[in-house]
DNA sequence: ATTAGCACTCTCATTGTGACAGTGCTAACC
DNA sequence: GGTTAGCACTGTCACAATGAGAGTGCTAAT
């Protein structure tokens, strides 16, 4: 716990370490005004923030820089608490409706909008139920032993693929087959659909293995594909600007699995949660912070909604912006869910 | 046209320079020794190709560096013609042939072969039928009033939208309606099918206009959206490593529509193109190279593929690679086609 | 036309310098 | 005891000077 006076200072100086990226000295403080002590008096409780790890100082007489724990504890204790203006909830929610489409629009509609709202990169991963039914399925036939097969799934979600037949059929024998296999196999789920496929015969069964394996393809991502947007604001960073921290993050987010950047796993719903530089477990993510929610159900549809920036960011929004975009991301998707 | 010689020295320039991205001297042509001539001579000849702008040298005593059109000449008369190694075709083939999916599969997988091979950051783009037509549709009931359409188009695309119905309707009436519907609107284009909406009762003529919505906005993009893939490989460019052009190109490949850093609707199909720096018409562009190629047929289903990296690229693997992989997701596109 | 020779030019890494910013400490003060 | 003024100290930063090195451009000889 901090004196009164020190948590002011602490403030000061991660105020005025955001709005300029440049480390700022006790002067500065005391020109503020508030606390009505001198620069020398303010000195003396940064050596001591220092020595207790709140800041640090690069070098003997440069200014302090808020350390992650200084972070930390502003997020904890000093923090006012923000939320997005009511005008702008507005612009975004008219945003929402206007785009007609499905859970992947959503998506990027909302990652494009926290990117620019935050001026940082934004990660929105597509919400999946964790155990898929198949609601309907539908085959057309390409070529006399080429079909497109076509799985909706629970929440809006439809997969598609083509499927190589080992004998040629016509369109009419599929539409029978078709119309019996949706009696079969609506609602099942994936392993479910595997073993009734065991018993069904030639045609029937290439077609239930194929739907059996995009739902279980499915239910083996716990998330899906991440969509990334704001990758720029990243870039003009000006304390990473083409440095090596930068290359480790981009390339894990060029990445088979770029999600990963982002402790998903560990959260509830509905909750909201800062890492902040050395908190985060993988390394490229060091001297970065995520700010995080998950949006959905556990039990059923569930996605997440981040942004990466550098330590120094505007925590107050940021955390604003994505409790927000989860809360509307959550809504949209409870209403377009069975 | 340029003399034995001098052809020789540029093509020596360049081979050394995109292997070692440092200006080269005269000496270092020399120690080539297929010329048989001084360092002095070939600085004679150097100064002759510098005034014809085929090289330059960023200041007086450093070697030389080819220019734009120095590249262009090379490719045009001294590259040697390259072509990806038997195997390594194979091994391409392999995988596509791996990958179970649709177009959007191939062209991300196409992307990541590129920009790996390459060592530069690919676009593809899917392809789109100029004029889609509707091959069968499906509407399920996710709500009383709120419906799931998936539309499936020409050419193995799926197209889905959320449909808010004005009055809730069952989802044996809709079905009865959508049998009704494939019957009438297969095969037709976005426009006519908007033109008979017109004659439908209220339910029919909801689900038919949000159809003909679905396939205008189709035929409004030429190109589908763009898949990018190796950002990493443009970033650790040496000569770029968080420079501004860099950040011009990223803004670029970041908005709202990517694409245009690549000049593809100039091309024919099945030929391939290369604009070198400031060949380009963006400016964006300026200081990289674009390798591209069309791919489909014109009329029907057309798509691009194509890689972006610094002037100083390996033009001769490159061309072989865009070519190669243009030529697999056209015959994949073909074999999959309506 | 080619070449040896050499002066010349420009870069790059290193060092030195002074201005400057801001601290850390000490001693005085309330 | 907490606060403050004063001042020496430490480090950065921008700039200039220096010398080694690389490679050219020119000239005169072959």
């Amino acid at each position: 716990m901090l004196s009164q006076r020190r948590e002011s200072i602490l403030k000061g100086i991660i105020g005025e370490y955001l709005a300029t990226a440049v480390p700022v000295a006790s002067l500065t403080i005391a020109r503020i005004g508030t606390l009505g002590v001198s620069p020398a008096t303010i000195r003396n409780d940064m050596a001591l923030l220092e020595e207790e790890g709140y800041i640090t100082h690069p070098y003997t007489s440069a200014g302090r820089v808020p350390s992650d724990k200084g972070y930390r504890y502003y997020l904890e204790w000093l923090m006012p608490l923000e939320a997005l203006s009511l005008p702008y909830r507005r612009t975004i929610l008219h945003q929402f409706h206007q785009v007609e489409g499905d859970i992947d629009e959503w998506a990027h509609l909302a990652a494009t909008l926290l990117a620019n709202t935050t001026n940082n990169l934004a990660i929105v991963t597509i919400p999946r139920a964790t155990q898929p039914r198949l609601r309907h399925l539908e085959v057309l036939l390409i070529h006399p032993d080429r079909a497109l097969l076509v799985a909706v799934l629970g929440g809006a979600r439809v997969r598609r693929q083509v499927l190589r037949l080992t004998d040629p059929v016509s369109q009419d024998r599929i539409n029978a087959v078709v119309l019996l296999l949706n009696d079969e196999l609506q609602g099942l789920r994936g392993p479910q659909i595997a073993d009734k496929s065991a018993l069904l015969p030639n045609l029937e069964r290439q077609i239930a293995e194929a739907t059996a394996r995009i739902l279980s393809a499915e239910e083996s991502l716990q998330l899906g594909e991440p969509i990334i947007e704001g990758r720029r604001y990243l870039m003009t960073q000006p304390e990473f600007y083409g440095g090596a921290r930068m290359q480790e993050l981009i390339e894990v987010l060029e990445g088979e699995n770029p999600i990963e950047a982002v402790p998903l796993n560990t959260l509830e719903e509905n909750s909201i949660t800062v890492m902040i530089g050395s908190e985060n477990s993988i390394t490229a993510m060091q001297s970065f912070s995520v700010v995080v929610a998950r949006y959905g159900k556990r039990s059923g549809l569930t996605g997440g909604v981040s942004v990466i920036g550098p330590t120094r960011m505007d925590y107050g929004r940021t955390i604003a912006s994505v409790k927000y975009l989860a809360g509307v991301m959550g809504r949209m998707v409870e209403n377009s869910s069975d």
